[in-house]
DNA sequence: ACTTGACCCGATAGTAACTACAGGGTTTGC
DNA sequence: GCAAACCCTGTAGTTACTATCGGGTCAAGT
């Protein structure tokens, strides 16, 4: 099949395939003679695994040595098992973070109600006021954000 | 005061402060005769209610926003509220879709003990076998990740 | 006066995982 | 024989920084 067929039925963008070949997480096709890309079932089957992936989140570095582990059958399962553990980790940590997060924002939100002017909006007073108390700077704030995508599926 | 003693006040990097100038977060500062940056203690302030708009993980071009709108009393206030209730839906939507994850992360993790071999790794069986499932790529997987970047002070 | 180290300057490139062109060639159906 | 839909490579843009380069400046000590 070609480089769309592909694309359409792994539900990603064309340029993601080429993307991901450029990456190598995906073994270059072979050619036709006019230089288009000549995809067979196993390129499928790898593009789902690598979106099934990313849709738990792992990075495509993750991705690839899962990759390469899983074509050296002999090898311990420690390390795949790791992987998913740290990154198991990572998403609890940001969940965690976005769980503060939005109660905080909650609460800004609370301040304000609608129509009145900037002047006196109760958001502002109390970003500029928070940011006052914060002053020091010598206690490390929350960490929010693990480098991570958008990552949806088109039809 | 200079670039080195704004940064360190502000917690960020001194990289940082050039970076929100060219961005036009803070206004450039007066420059003594050889070309160094002199800041005043509006510059101080100004850097502190970014960087607690960035610790509640609102996106620079918000934050742009509110300084125009801040500075401009008689505007409506809606704008203000407007902007802080999508980052709270971002924020929360994105804590559901974690939370979601976490479960199938954890449940990943249960599939594989230590010590046996790729060949018949749980989780790699799993990942593969997920994959093909989904093969009809028609139903739009959760959507993770928000374009967020990890943000800690340094010391 | 000289040196050393800490600080500063601008410019450029790198990060993750794509997406979006630009400027061309190919295939398919009518 | 023509247009639409597809394909090609290459490059640049996205976010919010961080890192490095090759240089200039400043303060303290010798």
């Amino acid at each position: 099949m070609r480089i769309g067929e592909l694309a359409t039925k792994a539900g990603v963008d064309v340029q993601t395939v080429r993307y991901y070949e450029r990456e190598g997480l995906i073994d270059p096709p072979s050619r036709t003679a006019s230089g288009y890309r000549n995809y067979g079932p196993a390129h499928l089957e790898r593009m789902q695994f690598i979106r099934h992936c990313r849709s738990l989140d792992m990075p495509l570095a993750d991705v690839k040595r899962l990759i390469a582990l899983s074509s050296d059958k002999g090898v311990s399962c420690d390390e795949v098992n790791g992987m998913v553990r740290t990154h198991l980790e990572r998403v609890c940590a940001k969940r965690a973070a976005l769980e503060l997060l939005e109660k905080q924002l909650a609460g800004l939100n609370a301040q304000c109600e609608s129509g009145h002017r900037v002047a006196d909006c109760g958001i502002l007073q109390e970003l500029i006021h928070a940011a006052r108390g914060e002053a020091c700077a010598c206690h490390p704030t929350q960490t929010v954000g693990m480098r991570s995508e958008t990552i949806t599926r088109r039809h």
